[in-house]
DNA sequence: GCCGCCAGTATTTTT
DNA sequence: TACTGGCGGC
């Protein structure tokens, strides 16, 4: 801890100053992370306090984690104990012990999107309303929105009055909420209302985690919503140790229910709160910087501020004009074997775009050129159905009361108990208010079933003999007993459909991610392991030592810094998005996908190329759009007139004829595929934009590797720097930044702080444990 | 009770 | 285009 003095002077600020409300207001990469790693460390290194007395908050789980790997980084054995994880979790872990103050067992269940759906298109059957009218998604969202504002149903009953909509929308929440309970199980939102339910009711749970939690750190704070910040205003209690880091610049979220008040009202909730700004940035060079300026400063509502850098003003922005979708995803793919070849490695390159539909065209272009890459996003692994399968026997065999669930597999693999017969056995269960399940137990009971009673009994004892083992095999074991007992791999197994052979892979995917569980969990259980696997996100798979390309939407990519991006289909209609032209708050929803472009840009430490399609297929119709306006929005002299393969400057490209732009032609020659398997081919020339889009079919399952163990911890510890195997001077090899010279190897508690001069990256300080070096 | 076909709908972003 | 739910035939 010898390194305060790297800190830039309003860092030292933020580092130092531990009491009280802190405001930290940090631009796009101010080193806000540095701040609070170091913020932390000084707090158990200077003032000693407990790790057990500090809170952090993040949003993702890969945020989490490397926050607290660069934390143990610097205090090691010190650091444990701290709290860091993200808000969901974190009430997750409250709730687990406390969830029966509020009428909860502590083995609840986390239901996802889907089975939200699925609970309201029930509700909206049982009521008879007419589907058309009330969309269990439109209904949902504002359920959704009343949670975030943490207005009950009662309240939002209340409001209701006269809104013949709402009213009922209104008794569907309040039923939505009966049958959660009834099931004992939260949705995402549940988790942070009813925990401030219960920090707000209960003077004894409040005052054990104010007790606990002496000192609160909440990253990204401008995305947090009513009921988060309620949530941290509760935990912060009468200490009031509370510092907040965020950029309103950079809140993109809104649609989710952040309140962008929640930052730009801090210092009325807390008077007496510091102010800090971080307006140094040190990841952009000055065109990057100076573009992401020029694009943000047309936005109102934001809190004054001027990024800057002592950074050269670089390359110039590559600005990339054409005619339909797939020649922008060639051209894309062109330039980042382009630039490979001059030394970037893949992991140091990322493709950005608005909306996850666009990753198609770009993923079987890197597939044809054999380039490695990954999507994050979209489809979530937990998401697919046979992982859902499979959650769903472990959800019915820990909590009893998911009828949802119960019903999800009742009949999967095929049992032969039919609609008629749930039926039958759901009546019952209703007349005398237990659970579906309980209910099956009485099938015998139930006389109208008939020979489907027998079948309902061996779903019935195959679920409790499932109990009995839960109770001695690990986790991994117990889905690998239930798949086979079931049947339900060897369904898989028999079709021989692409499609399945994915999904045998996928569950053994899970049964290793369960192993994984078991082994490094600190006290393993089924509730535990599902809770945490219901909070997983796409983006928690990223793996920065892995060398692939990164696509993912903007929204993906806050938090995230690489030094070449992308940002394509930059496009009127598309980004900005048609909805946020269209609407009737149009200037509120514009700035929000401003913002969005605003980290696009900013997340580009070298280069930044951005593409635009005249045309692209949407929904299976060709749509023609103009240059997005936010493209507009950057000064002309940021872009490179000579850029090989630029438009050369002529930015306000408008009226190519229909023809041309139908024509489809690829725009180079020589295109022919890369190591690839071929079966995409070469140049696009000739063939028709409808021919292109009809060769995806299917998409490849991105794997998901699990790292077999520990994240490299305590490497090089060994005495001197030994263990490092390079010294000042050395050239060395990372992963994502390439090439570079080490500059200087500091001993920074468990670890070496090593600095590197990377020949494309520029000067970089890494953990010397993760950064994994290489010398060459 | 099961399977397959048809029609309607959706795409903005996700912890 | 692509997914989903509903409906009808076996």
């Amino acid at each position: 801890m010898n390194d305060y003095e790297s800190l830039n002077e309003p860092q030292r600020e933020g580092v130092f100053t531990t009491e009280g409300a802190v405001l930290l207001l940090a631009g796009a990469g101010s080193g806000k992370t540095r701040v609070i790693t170091y913020r932390i460390a000084h707090l158990i290194k200077d003032e000693n306090v407990q790790p057990w007395n500090i809170l952090a908050i993040t949003f993702t789980n890969k945020a989490a984690g490397e926050m607290k790997e660069r934390i143990e980084g610097i205090l090691g054995q010190d650091s444990l104990g701290i709290w860091v994880s993200t808000f969901h979790s974190l009430c997750v872990r409250i709730l687990r012990k406390f969830a029966p103050r509020l009428g909860y067992d502590e083995n609840f269940t986390i239901y996802d999107a889907d089975d939200q759906k699925t609970l309201m298109r029930n509700l909206i059957k049982r009521n008879e309303l007419d589907p058309k009218m009330f969309r269990e998604k439109g209904v949902l969202g504002e359920i959704s929105h009343a949670k975030d504002e943490l207005i009950s149903s009662v309240d939002y009953a209340r409001n209701a009055a006269g809104d013949p909509y709402k009213t009922v929308v209104g008794r569907l929440y309040r039923e939505y909420q009966g049958e959660l309970q009834k099931n004992n199980a939260f949705d995402f939102d549940d988790l942070i209302v009813k925990t401030v339910n219960l920090l707000s009711t209960d003077p004894e749970v409040k005052a054990y985690y104010n007790d606990r939690f002496h000192y609160i750190m909440v990253d990204e704070y401008q995305d947090t919503n009513t009921a988060q910040f309620e949530l941290v205003r509760l935990l912060t209690g009468e200490r009031k140790n509370l510092c907040v880091v965020g950029d309103d610049d950079q809140s993109i979220y809104k649609f989710r229910g952040a309140n962008i008040y929640n930052i730009l009202n801090f210092e009325k909730f807390f008077p007496e709160a510091k102010v800090i700004k971080l307006e140094e940035n040190y990841r952009s060079t000055g065109n990057i910087l100076a573009a992401a300026n020029a694009v943000i400063k047309n936005n109102r509502g934001r809190k004054e501020k001027a990024l800057w850098t002592q950074k050269e003003a670089g390359d110039s922005i590559i600005l990339k004009v054409v005619d339909s979708a797939p020649e922008e995803a060639e051209y894309i793919v062109n330039e980042v074997r382009k630039a490979y070849k001059r030394g970037e490695p893949f992991g140091s390159q990322a493709i950005l775009y608005r909306t996850n539909a666009q990753s198609r065209l770009l993923e079987e272009r890197f597939v044809a050129a054999g380039i490695p890459y990954k999507i994050v996003g979209g489809v979530n692994f937990y998401s697919r159905k046979e992982i859902k399968d499979v959650l769903a026997y472990l959800k019915t065999i820990d909590n009893g009361q998911d009828d949802l669930s119960v019903m999800r597999i009742i009949n999967v693999p095929k049992r032969g108990i039919g609609a008629t017969s749930l039926g039958k056995v759901a009546d019952y269960a209703q007349r005398g208010d237990i659970s579906l399940y309980e209910g099956l137990c009485d099938a015998e009971r139930i006389g109208s079933l008939g020979a489907a009673a027998k079948k309902i009994n061996g779903f019935v004892n195959f679920i409790s003999v499932a109990r009995a083992r839960a109770k001695t095999m690990s986790i991994a074991q117990l889905i690998r007993w239930i798949v086979e007992e079931t049947g339900y791999l060897e369904e898989l197994k028999k079709e021989d459909k692409e499609e399945d052979t994915d999904r045998v892979e996928n569950v053994e995917e899970f049964i290793n991610k369960a192993a994984d569980y078991d082994e490094n969990a600190e006290d393993p259980t089924l509730s535990g392991f599902l809770q945490e696997v219901m909070l997983v996100a796409d983006i928690d798979s990223l793996e920065d030592d892995k060398d692939y390309v990164v696509l993912m939407t903007l929204h993906g990519a806050k938090g995230l810094e690489f030094p070449r991006v992308f940002l394509a289909g930059m496009e009127d209609g598309l980004f900005p998005s048609f909805m946020s032209i269209t609407s009737d708050n149009s200037q509120e929803e514009l700035e929000e996908e401003r913002r969005l472009c605003y980290v696009g840009i900013t997340r580009a430490m070298n280069n930044l190329v951005i593409t635009s399609a005249r045309s692209r297929l949407v929904r299976g119709e060709l749509q023609y759009s103009r240059l997005s306006r936010f493209v507009e929005e950057i000064p002309n002299e940021l872009f490179g007139g000579d850029n090989p393969g630029n438009t050369g400057g002529r930015r306000r490209t408008e009226g190519r004829s229909a023809s041309e732009v139908l024509g489809g032609r690829g725009f180079g020659s020589g295109q022919n595929s890369y190591g690839g398997d071929g079966s995409y081919g070469g140049a696009s020339s000739g063939r028709s934009l409808s021919s292109i889009a009809g060769k995806v079919t299917k998409r490849p399952v991105s794997s998901i590797t699990m790292k077999a163990s520990s994240p490299a911890k305590n490497i090089g510890s060994a005495g001197g720097n030994g263990g490092l195997g390079y010294e000042i001077g050395d050239r060395v090899r990372h992963m994502k930044f390439g090439q570079g010279t080490v500059k200087n190897i500091v001993s920074g508690g468990r670890d070496y702080e090593v600095t590197v001069d990377f020949d494309t990256a520029g000067i970089k300080k890494m953990f010397a444990g993760f950064a994994k070096l290489e010398k060459i």
